[in-house]
DNA sequence: TGAATAGTGTCTTTCAGACATTATTAC
DNA sequence: GTAATAATGTCTGAAAGACACTATTCA
């Protein structure tokens, strides 16, 4: 099955370990940050420091450093922390992406994470942070990106629908407070689809993890001031799920 | 951050790629392979051939081999193949599981994956593989399994339980053929839940991806014989999706 | 014929979407 | 008052669950 001369190698458990040295595999983290501006959902991407593909845009990343990092996720946060200043409320583990052909300099694995952020945790993060700037692009138009890059947001985009539909998740997209037609866009931004008003009102009473905040409402506007809410204290770190799904209109 | 003199390290992108020898990361690929046996789900497990844990209980697993396998999900065909002796129709990533301290040898990664197998395919497969013999233990049985297997297992458990509940994934427990009456069967074990029949039965057909075999019925019991059924020829590797989900009853 | 389960028809309940109505602000 | 949108009440249609009834086999 293998060609000659490498049965030894694969099937000894502890050669693995030194001959290991020779076909290193570089192993990596990757981050998918989503935020959205404009009501548009957009990444952030940063110009890449080291070869390969020096000065192009790509997703922050990283080696994983085992001696550092705790696990990949804690690689992911270091990584995500230290390139752009931000630190995630949500992130989540996305998956790996492996093979030889994905990096120049050889058989790599790129475990990936996907981030929600509001927009004012990215400003405020940039003047603290003393790296370069992060350029949040469009989805749609984060595009020749270097390795498979393109290939990792996609699926991150996939997965953050596909969890929204019948999930909290884009209150991560939100700000600490928000009323109930804000959050209603956000969750048409990043579904791409209407949604019925009266069946979003029900599912955000059903999931029961907002609460009013009393006395606060978004004035200013000529009309009928939106009452503003928050996530209740036990939500926010964390996902509700319904549990049939928030349905285009 | 970082104890000192390891901000060289971390920072350069070149020096990783030498330094890393002297700290390697351990890249392996675990499967998850399911099985339904006695209207139970089983997993399959192996002794483990060397150490650590030697002779212990464990997923089917192994390094990963740059030279060898042209990706993460190769690895784990290969894999899965070689210790088996099972070609899964179905196999995919889990997640990955990492960190300095799951495995005694040091900072190690696996790319896990879950499979799932009709039990007819393991008793083949068991007689022509030429290694060790397959274990297949009760899920809630498979407990006190060397590194995080136990983790990854329920990790595993609790994908193959929510996607069952809106795709055809538990197809993939039975064999070529089956009743409509063994496949809610099949359902109802993975799903733990009983499932209307009414409904069950509308899903199927809304599903559209089996097929009735003509003029074959399961016969021989004292009753009214069941129709066979059989995949699609267009779902044999593929899953399928309904929209709004199978139910318990 | 009776027991047992397959397969189907249909009623009821539940839930999502449509639509209308009231509420409250700025101007 | 008027325009604009928030917030809510209620009707309708679709889909799921409950239940009953028919079909077909073996003993």
């Amino acid at each position: 099955m293998w060609p000659n001369g490498w049965s030894t190698f694969i099937h000894s458990g502890t050669k693995q370990l030194t001959s290991g040295m020779a076909f290193p595999i570089i192993c990596t983290v990757d981050v998918v940050l989503f935020t959205l501006k404009e009501s548009a959902l957009h990444v952030a991407l940063l110009r890449r420091e080291h070869e390969p593909f020096r000065g192009v845009l790509a997703l922050p990343g990283g080696y994983i450093h085992p001696q550092a990092d705790q696990d990949a996720e804690s690689a992911a946060r270091r990584v995500l922390q230290s390139k752009t200043g931000i630190s995630s409320p949500y992130l989540e583990q996305l998956g790996s992406f492996s093979g030889a052909a994905r990096d120049p300099r050889g058989w790599s694995l790129s475990v990936s994470y996907y981030a929600l952020v509001a927009e004012s945790l990215i400003a405020s993060a940039r003047s603290e942070a003393s790296s370069q700037e992060v350029q949040l692009v469009p989805v749609e138009r984060a595009r020749g990106l270097p390795f498979d890059h393109r290939s990792i947001i996609e699926a991150a985009l996939e997965r953050v629908r596909s969890k929204s539909s019948y999930s909290s998740l884009p209150v991560y997209l939100c700000g600490d407070s928000f009323t109930l037609p804000e959050l209603q866009a956000v969750y048409e931004a990043v579904l791409g689809e209407s949604i019925n008003k009266v069946s979003f009102r029900r599912k955000m009473d059903e999931l029961d993890m907002l609460e009013p905040i009393e006395g606060a409402q978004q004035t200013g506007k000529a009309h009928r001031p939106a009452q503003l809410y928050r996530l209740k204290r036990q939500y926010r770190k964390q996902l509700s799920l319904t549990s049939r799904g928030i349905n285009p209109d």
